[in-house]
DNA sequence: TGTACATCAGTGAACGCGCGTTCACTGATGTAC
DNA sequence: TGTACATCAGTGAACGCGCGTTCACTGATGTAC
């Protein structure tokens, strides 16, 4: 006869014993906490409420809490990876071509990656911030950063785009080397800058011009 | 007879009923708090715990945890605008001169500018996390950044800057709208990856040659 | 095909912790006369 | 110069909260015979 406290927002109570899926279901739960939260929202007892199982549930699956958490970030990189692979296919598809096309594409991929690093952090906030969570290691935190669905984490997406600037003769390989730091550290700071900074009030459009600027400097920087 | 406990780290027991000045104490072990461990760390119970005094007190002093937080806040931003100010005393110092001067005096007021933010998010991390502590308002906060001993903030020490190079000639008048913006995003995004980031491992010396790389690029890219 | 048993996912209850905050108080200070 | 009194900084005790985590358990599953 006895029930949970009817609250709509909780999942309906389970016919099994067994949950079924619970490890990925706490996964799930906890991203959801991070998008809206950002990394201390990731609780371990509101992440076992969500999943309508008891909290020391979780220990089966996750060591402790920072394990859950160390997950979650895990899974907020693959996305961010994601999101930006999706904003390449759309501006720099890979199409073969003449040398003109080479050097379009590589600055399309360039441009592309930044972007999609920005849009993420417009968009998904919490998770972005969630990415970057120093967080105590965990024991056995084999991939630290993980890969979208190519395979590369995001770090490798940008210094991908700038091996092909490079291959497209537009930058000179010397410079190469240590490139990726100056760009991302460019791109992370006006996506820092426009969540948690005096950038904050600005519309979107003022935000994608900005970002739009910002992208050119790099470039001509480089 | 009762004698607080034998610890050596909190401050020797008053002689005097009132303590004298509560809210400097206060604020100075939040401080020392933020310093260590971010904005986090920032907790009212130890604070009035190294102030030698009980934990209600400190709401004589500040409506809430969130005002003590907003307060230390603060002084991390006038803290960062100082230590500008003191690479700017030192690299960029006042001369008078002819145009020639003028010209290098911009440059290395930016370069100063941009060293010494790099140098604070090193050497006091926590602080710098904590300026950038985005927090719920708190009732009556005046001053969202305060100034450093020359009355201006970091952004608006930044803002100087620039407007030094434009004055000396070097940057076209066209280009200054917004480029505080891009300048600053770019050194933030280095503080950063240099703190939280995929940088974190690198010697001081490797992120001090990453920044002079960052500033020639911003340099050139403005 | 049927039964005994090992496995282990989830339960129920409880723990100690430190936190922010509220209440009614007490003691020292300084001002008005 | 001396005394009454208002002010208010700091005390003492307690609150409810939600957290992470531990313990001994129970119920369902699937495998071995």
């Amino acid at each position: 006869m006895k029930a949970p406290p009817a609250d709509a927002s909780l999942p309906p109570p389970r016919a099994t014993y067994r949950h079924g899926d619970l490890r990925r279901a706490l996964l799930e739960a906890g991203v959801e906490l991070a998008r809206h939260g950002g990394p201390d929202a990731v609780v371990l007892r509101e992440a076992t409420r969500r999943a309508g199982v008891v909290p020391n549930a979780a220990y089966r699956h996750f060591a402790s809490r920072g394990a859950l958490l160390e997950a979650v970030r895990a899974e907020a990189v693959a996305r961010m990876a994601r999101a930006m692979e999706a904003e390449l296919a759309v501006d720099a598809p890979a199409k073969g071509g003449g040398k003109g096309d080479a050097v379009d594409a590589a600055r399309a991929a360039v441009r592309a990656v930044g972007a999609g690093y920005l849009r993420f952090a417009r968009e998904e906030t919490g998770l972005f911030r969630t990415a970057f969570a120093d967080l105590a290691p965990v024991e056995g935190d084999a991939d630290p950063a993980k890969a979208g669905g190519s395979g590369l984490n995001p770090f490798q997406l940008l210094g991908a785009a700038l091996d092909q600037l490079v291959q497209a003769g537009v930058m000179p390989p010397e410079r190469r080397p240590g490139a990726e730091y100056l760009a991302w550290s460019t791109v992370h700071g006006l996506a820092m800058l426009t969540i948690a900074g005096p950038l904050r009030g600005l519309a979107g459009a003022e935000i994608e011009a900005l970002g739009q600027r910002l992208l050119e400097m790099v470039e001509r920087g480089l």
